[in-house]
DNA sequence: GTTACTGTTCTAGCACGATAGAACACTTCG
DNA sequence: CGAAGTGTTCTATCGTGCTAGAACAGTAAC
């Protein structure tokens, strides 16, 4: 149940996989040592092909976040976590920038994007909570 | 001068080349009766294959955005700046909300990612406004 | 009419992401 | 042992974005 996949988000089927492995990794969803998903059994879980995970994982492995331990799966290294980490950041920055940079060649005024970018992280927070409730009933 | 065009955005050439001419009506650097580049001259201009910049004509044509003049060009329809106007708002916010959806889903703090998100409008704006004067020299 | 621009259409080929299906070597478990 | 689960590798096919190059019809200007 960790993953989720776009098929329109403009990123690759296989890149989103890597990124959000990445991102499990880097807070703690998937601690050092612990295995992720078989390929068949995610490939089965996001309704892909079993080769996208494959080159997903390959990808993942090359780069040293994940590690083959034979005849059982693929397990997260001991540097992965920090070099997840320091990962996460500059992955989001940069989609954050050309968000940013388009909005901005636009000529839409800044304060228009900020405004823009305001509504929508309220939107989300919104969606995670979706609290009904009549007075101070939780928290 | 117009456009410019980025092969690692993640978005299709023609479909960057689509959405700035729309930004460009909706901001009125191109208004309505106006003669877009034809399409060997932005081609040219773009570093790209003709038949990119046809296709992403061709989108807009059909759009509306766009009219044939015969034997002269492509236009700017009537229509096109309000419909355009309505459209970049929406074309911002779905890419907006698409990598917050991401920045989410990486279960960084919100606090986090307005932070980030403010270091890159502010990054922004500096790289705008490249002063490098003593004193308050401008404005 | 001729020239030089317009847009339009077409065929071909390349690269890449994704799908489909098969085969292989390995380990774990019963 | 055999069965079932790992990852790995392979070929083939499809769609799409892009490139390449050519050809066509229309209009403007000389």
């Amino acid at each position: 149940m960790f993953f989720s996949v776009d098929p329109a988000n403009g990123l690759a089927i296989f890149d989103q996989i890597v990124r959000q492995v990445k991102f499990a990794v880097a807070n703690g969803t998937l601690p050092a040592g612990e295995l992720v998903p078989s390929v068949r059994e995610l490939a089965k879980e996001l309704a892909v092909n079993p080769n996208t995970v494959v080159r997903a994982y390959r990808d993942l492995t090359t780069e040293g976040i994940l590690e083959p331990v034979r005849g059982t799966g693929l397990a997260v290294t001991a540097d992965a976590v920090s070099h997840c980490e320091k990962e996460r950041l500059s992955l989001l920055r940069e989609r954050i920038r050309q968000v940013l940079a388009e909005a901005h060649s636009s000529k839409l005024e800044a304060a228009k994007v900020r405004t823009l970018v305001e509504e929508e992280l309220v939107r989300l927070e919104r969606s995670l909570k979706p609290r009904r409730m009549k007075k101070g009933t939780d928290a």
